[in-house]
Order: C-alpha cells, then sequence, then structure tokens
DNA sequence: TCTAAAGCACGAAACGATTTGTGTTTAGAC
DNA sequence: GTCTAAACACAAATCGTTTCGTGCTTTAGA
C-alpha cells in the first residue's frame, strides 16, 4: 500500500535518499538514516516486488521445473528447495510437464519472461540437442537435478549411482544371491545407464557372470515390468533377485509377482534403486536406495544462490549426492 | 527482449494503437491491426508481464497455498490445479507452510505484494479469529479448499463427508460389523466433525447403537493411532472394525495392529476415510474413500475465475464434492 | 453545405521502484 | 585563509506497459 514516496514524505526527504537507506547503496548519515527508518515503520512500507523487478530486470523469484510435480520425489523436492530457498528470501515458481519436452521449453519461456533469477530444472530428457536447446533457451543461473544431460553447461545435482549399484549389488551378493535380475531403464537417460553400469562392474570385481537372460530392456514403464517379470520367473533358471532401477518398474514387478501368486520374499527377493516403502505396517517393506533429498536441494540451492551471486570463475560443476540402502523385509538370504 | 515500442516502429505506429490491436481495448482500423500483427510477429514480440503487472496491479497469477506440498494429496491438487488453470493463460506461485498460521500468513502477504490475480488456499486451521484474520489478511479473489473455515467470507470446495461417512458405515454394516470403532480427529476440525456425525447418524438410521468405549479422541496423531489401538483391541470385547479419518491415523492404526500381531483383515478389518493404498502388489490393500482431487481442482478453479472476472453478485458459495468408496481387502464380511 | 457524432490515432502521464548526474555542504591539508 | 576531496542530498531519467485526454478525419443526417 504504502509506497516509497509516502516514506519520503514523511521523513522529510527525497525518494532517493530513502532507497540508498533501505538497500545501503549510498551513504547516507546516521540521523537521516533513522528518520528514514522511522518513517518506513510508520508507514509499514515493503518494497514493491514487482516496480523493483521491472527496474532492476531481476526478481527475487526462483523458478522450479520438473517433470511431475505429484510424484513424491517431486513433491519432496519442491518442499526441500522452498524452505532452502525461503531462508534466504527467494520465493518460488513452479511448473510441471509430464515429461513433455515442449511444455518444458515453454515453462522455461515463462520463467525468463517473469525474470526470474535462478532454474532448477529436472529434465525432461537428454542428449545433445536438447542440451543445446536448453542452453539457447536459457539465459539465467539454472541448475539440473536428477538426471544428467551430457554436455550441458549447467551446475547439476544428481546421485551417486555408482555407489548405489555398488550398495545394491553388494548386499544381494552378501545374502548369496547370484542369478540377480536386472531391469534396465530408458536408454540414455543417465540414470539408467550409470545403475546397470555400476552393477555389471561390482557382479565382475565379485568373480562373477551376468546371465543376459536375466537382463531386460528397456522396461520403463509398469506395463514394461510387469511383462518383464513373466518371462523372467517362467524361465528355466529364474532369478532368485529382481533389481529395479525405479518406482515404475517397481511397482509393475511387484503385480507382476502377485498376478502370478508369487510371493515377495519367499519366491524371490526384490529391490529397488529408487526408494519406496509404502508404510509401515504393510508387507512386504521393500529394501531399497533412500535418495537425500534434503541435501540435494540443499546442494541445488548452494549452487544456484553462487551462480546468481556472481560467482562464474568457474565451468559446470556435478556434485554427486550419495544414497544409503535402507533394508527392509523384501530380501532373503538364501545361503 | 523486443518491446513495444519496437514493434510500433516497425509498424510504424503509435505505442498507443500497439496496444490497442493486441488487447482489443480501442476500436483500430483493419490496415493498421494487420501492420501491427506483422510487426508484432517480426518483432518476436511477447508483452512483458512485469511492466504490464505493475501498470495494471495485476497480475496472470495465482497462488497456491498448502500445508505441506509433500503429502500426496497437495501434490495432487498442485498439478490438477496448475493443468486447469494454464489452459487459460494462468501461472502459479506456490507455498507450503507446515500447518504453520504464521507462515501462512506470510506467505498470502507475499503472494498480495507479488499481485496475484486470485489464490487457492487450503488452511492450516480454522475457528473464528481465523477466519477473521484471514479476511483481513486476503484482499484477492480466493478458494479455500479441503477444510472448512467457519463464517470465513470465501467461497470454498471441500468432501462431501456426510455421504462419505454413509458409504462407509453402510459398507461396514453391509459386511455385518456392528462394533465398529471410530477414531475421530482433531477438535473443531470441519472434515472431522462432519465424518464423525455422519457416522453416529447413519448407525442410529440403522437402528445400531454406537459404542463409548470404541470412540477414541483426540488422534490425529500416528502415535495416538499408534496407542488408541492397543486399548481398543484388548477390550473385553473388541471392534470388528476400525474407522480412520486420515492418514496418519490409518498408518499409526496399521503400524500398531502389526505391532500386536494382529492381521488386516483377519482379526479385524480396517476402513479409511482418506484415500490411501500403497500399490498393487501390497497387502492389505485398504478400502477408502477416494477422493475426486481432479474435480476439487476443476471446482476451485471455476470458483475463482469466476471472481477473478468479476462476478460478484452472490455470497460465499461452498461446493461439496462426492467421494467414492474404492473396495479393497481391508475388510472381511463376518455374516 | 454545414454540423454533430463517431471513428481513429497519438502524445503524455501514470505504475513504483533504482540509478545517474549534479550541486551543495563539510572537513582536512597546506 | 584558501583549495580539494569526500560526504551527502536531490531532481530527473528509466524500466515496459496501459490508459487518459486531445485532436484530427471521416461519415451521416438535416
Amino acid at each position: 500500500m504504502a509506497t516509497i514516496k509516502d516514506v519520503a514524505r514523511i521523513a522529510n526527504v527525497s525518494i532517493t535518499t530513502v532507497s540508498a537507506t533501505i538497500n545501503g547503496t549510498a551513504p547516507v548519515s546516521k540521523a537521516l538514516q533513522q528518520r528514514v527508518w522511522d518513517a518506513v515503520k510508520i508507514a509499514g512500507y515493503h518494497a514493491d516486488p514487482i516496480a523493483r523487478n521491472l527496474r532492476m530486470g531481476v526478481s527475487k523469484t526462483i523458478g522450479l521445473i520438473v517433470p511431475d510435480i505429484a510424484t513424491p520425489w517431486a513433491a519432496h523436492l519442491a518442499k526441500a528447495m522452498q524452505r532452502a530457498l525461503s531462508d534466504v528470501g527467494y520465493n518460488m515458481l513452479f511448473a510441471s510437464n509430464d515429461d513433455d519436452p515442449e511444455r518444458e521449453f515453454r515453462e522455461i519461456e515463462l520463467f525468463s519472461s517473469h525474470r526470474v533469477a535462478g532454474m532448477v530444472i529436472a529434465p525432461t530428457t537428454h542428449g545433445e540437442s536438447y542440451a543445446e536447446r536448453l542452453a539457447e533457451a536459457v539465459h539465467t543461473p539454472t541448475v539440473l537435478v536428477d538426471r544428467i544431460v551430457e554436455n550441458a553447461r549447467f551446475d547439476a545435482v544428481t546421485d551417486d549411482n555408482q555407489l548405489g549399484a555398488q550398495l545394491i549389488t553388494r548386499y544381494l551378493l552378501k545374502l548369496g544371491h547370484k542369478e540377480i535380475a536386472f531391469l534396465v531403464g530408458r536408454p540414455g537417460i543417465s540414470s539408467s545407464d550409470e545403475r546397470y553400469a555400476g552393477f555389471r562392474e561390482t557382479m565382475a570385481v565379485a568373480g562373477l557372470p551376468v546371465r543376459d537372460d536375466l537382463v531386460r530392456r528397456p522396461v520403463f514403464r509398469r506395463e514394461h515390468a510387469f511383462a518383464a517379470v513373466q518371462q523372467l520367473m517362467t524361465l528355466p533358471t529364474p532369478p532368485t533377485a529382481i533389481a529395479c532401477i525405479n518406482i515404475a518398474q517397481l511397482l509393475g514387478t511387484m503385480a507382476g509377482l502377485q498376478n502370478m501368486g508369487l510371493k515377495v520374499p519367499d519366491d524371490v527377493s526384490v529391490i529397488s534403486f529408487d526408494g519406496f516403502h509404502p508404510a509401515e505396517g504393510w508387507q512386504p517393506g521393500i529394501t531399497a536406495l533412500t535418495q537425500d533429498i534434503t541435501t540435494i536441494s540443499i546442494k541445488a540451492a548452494e549452487l544456484l544462490l553462487a551462480r546468481i551471486g556472481g560467482e562464474v570463475d568457474y565451468g559446470p560443476r556435478l556434485v554427486r549426492v550419495a544414497p544409503s540402502l535402507t533394508v527392509r523385509t523384501s530380501c532373503r538370504s538364501i545361503q
């Protein structure tokens, strides 16, 4: 309601002096500062963010773009992100796009026109041409989360998938599993590739072969996993454990097993890279990696704020956040 | 990048004419309109929302405030809301506040200063004083969702709790349950009160008594439900079914039952007012009401847009959205 | 042919902040 | 006592729109 003009009138100084006092952008004598602050309090003045935005060309807002805000992962990210950023005076615009790159770019456009100070993007896709288009569309500090985009010139925060694969594979090996089925996700997606590579590597280190007929791909939708499980479990030598890359796979796998009348973990063990457990009280609890979304958010916020703050003396940074293995009841020992 | 000035120069007309053409706010001859639109295309012009906002005093943005964006309910609402609103050219700011009214009001303040065209609020609390404070803080079209705030002067969209209670109670009665435990939630919260009242009413209609020792309150946190279950199930005549008001209760109940070594639905049936089921493939699947969040969002968007559009010739409206009962495996017949 | 009204286009003034450039004071150094 | 530089305050320009008030040009009616 109250404008800077009102404050100036009350304090009996010029508008310039009020602005200088509030923002500390020019020297103002102690006496006048006092008068100004008093007037600010009297008027109940808060600088209009819109006018400031217009004049300065940048706002105290950062935009978050995720494929689907309705997924627990994205919702947690949004929440943690907001907490991390509101502490330093930023607020958030958000948008989700159902994994549609076109909508994603429209959202980037929209946020840009609102002059966001920065963006956090969980990319819908990946690859060279996407990276180029992204670089072309984005002209503000931005950090990518979750998936890696090759050759993108942006900072990024993502899981330490190699470590995750080691944790999962070693755990299964420790329980005595050797015939491990692995559901590979969408080809080209960094997380899927890295997880699969980590799995093979750990198996190799243990001197164990990876049976080709136990690796299924591409399996990135529920239905795929549902079908894959049917095939896997009717093999002459079926797997003793199934590793899922993501939640969609996990849900499809569980539904598929139930459909065949197979029990977890009695008939087959299940483990997942993507943390999901229904809740205490339900069976089975899925042994899975737990992502530290809070840490991811904080790291992303740090990188973003550093860029916004103008520290541009280094190239794109990639931060990997370590997952941890949460053991529940979906894997049994077969020693 | 391109401003209205550029367009005017290219089309060789005044800025006024460009604005009038684009917004259709004043008559412009066909010939000039054509010139202007051509110039717009050439310049790749999009009106700067910030400048427009400053001048007009209102933006094409609506704000969503929920207690916790990380809950599935809120995340779904956010998504559905965004879909409903982006279709008509609005974008969304969002904020969550961990059920802290102070943060909630700060967020309202923040959104107001950004001159949102309207707000959708899932209130953190309720009651007379809250309603007053809300009325004082909000000066823009606003619709309340989920919980009801008594005497609030805003439009609201909420569940048809009476119908929900009927659906749940009749279903249990049909299965032969007569000893039904009911966990009442936080006192004063409309949904809790209404659900409990509906339960009593339906029992009364069926000519059945409600045993006092089977009604527990207040039970609004996991731990409460966990404890309540222990007591209920050690009664001389324990309930054959437990009705939960919300997810927190449900989780506590399931954990409590598991803790006592009781199986659902073999030892006791469980039903919930708040839709929650882990997923296909997990046991038990909870028979519960399913909220039609999409419909809630659409209704809320309709009410909001009507207000924004200036239809103010009626008082606060209350829209009730009917839930439906989704039968899963957590209730058994005891005929 | 004249007049009133309608149609059309434009310059200039908002909106509320920041910032530049200019002028005036004060203090310190010689 | 003068000169210089630093400190301080302000008016005015600016960001990119929308809109008000003004005036010019048609058109229609008498």
